[in-house]
DNA sequence: ACGAAGCGGTTTAAATTGTCAAGCACTGTG
DNA sequence: CACAGTGCTTGACAATTTAAACCGCTTCGT
């Protein structure tokens, strides 16, 4: 028998853990981190958001957004703006999300020392990334 | 139009980036942030990491494991013992992975500050846990 | 010696998850 | 008014992950 017998077991909740475990549950969820890079650098809109995060899909990021919502990381003002009806939604980090900055650094940090190749350099892609790291460091 | 015209331009291959960008996307992927505290603690066997890993089924560890080893992360040793034939193997980390120990503690610290719930408390996962947490330094 | 169990996987089909493409209701611009 | 942009939703479809069974080999208990 191989490694099902403990898989069976285990998958029923699987989450729901030790901080650290949980943590890492989420936070290697499709986006979710590029979501965060992105809302380190500024508030944004719903499009924006997906434009920065490199071409995520509106269903994708609608689930993903919910989520963090409710895991208190990110928060939606949905803001009527002057105008008077017109919806726009802002996102942007909780307290909660904004110290995710430590851990977005240390995989940037990561990312520049290992990570030798760079294949192709997407124009937009660069571009959001130049935006995220703009500080001089 | 939604935002699907950019996206469709965008995820033809959407990796290959700025380091940050790319460092995300390996590290976003199921589980591979799971194995590496796993191995951060200590080299393991499959099973055992199987199994430390909080239930990744044989498949999709295989193929991470691969992954991992082609990015210079993880390595593999065959190791073949003094019994002449065994082969067991044995994952360790590389240079370039252990320095994934700022990222995993970054998310460690995180997760202890936030993430309040703790709902149910897996014995397996617990136990698991404190292995990886356990060094003296 | 025998059977049960552990090792490191592979294979199949099903379930889960993510994506595409389109479209809706609305607004601001030319 | 037509057109582009906003923030989504839907339904069909593709990709990923999963359970479960199984393989060859070894080691342990009796």
């Amino acid at each position: 028998m191989g490694v099902s017998a403990y898989t069976a077991r285990m998958n029923q909740h699987a989450t729901t853990f030790c901080p650290a475990y949980r943590a890492i549950g989420v936070l290697q969820e499709k986006w979710v981190l590029h979501i965060v890079r992105a809302l380190l650098s500024g508030n944004r809109g719903f499009n924006e958001l997906a434009r920065m995060v490199g071409g995520c899909n509106s269903a994708t990021l609608t689930q993903r957004l919910e989520q963090l919502e409710t895991l208190g990381i990110i928060s939606k003002a949905t803001d009527s703006e002057v105008t008077g009806k017109l919806a726009r939604s802002i996102y942007s980090l909780t307290a909660s999300g904004s110290e995710l900055q430590s851990v977005i650094d240390a995989i940037d940090t990561w990312g520049r020392t290992h990570l030798p190749e760079d294949p192709v350099g997407d124009a937009r892609a660069v571009a959001a990334c130049a935006e995220t790291e703009a500080q001089p460091a």
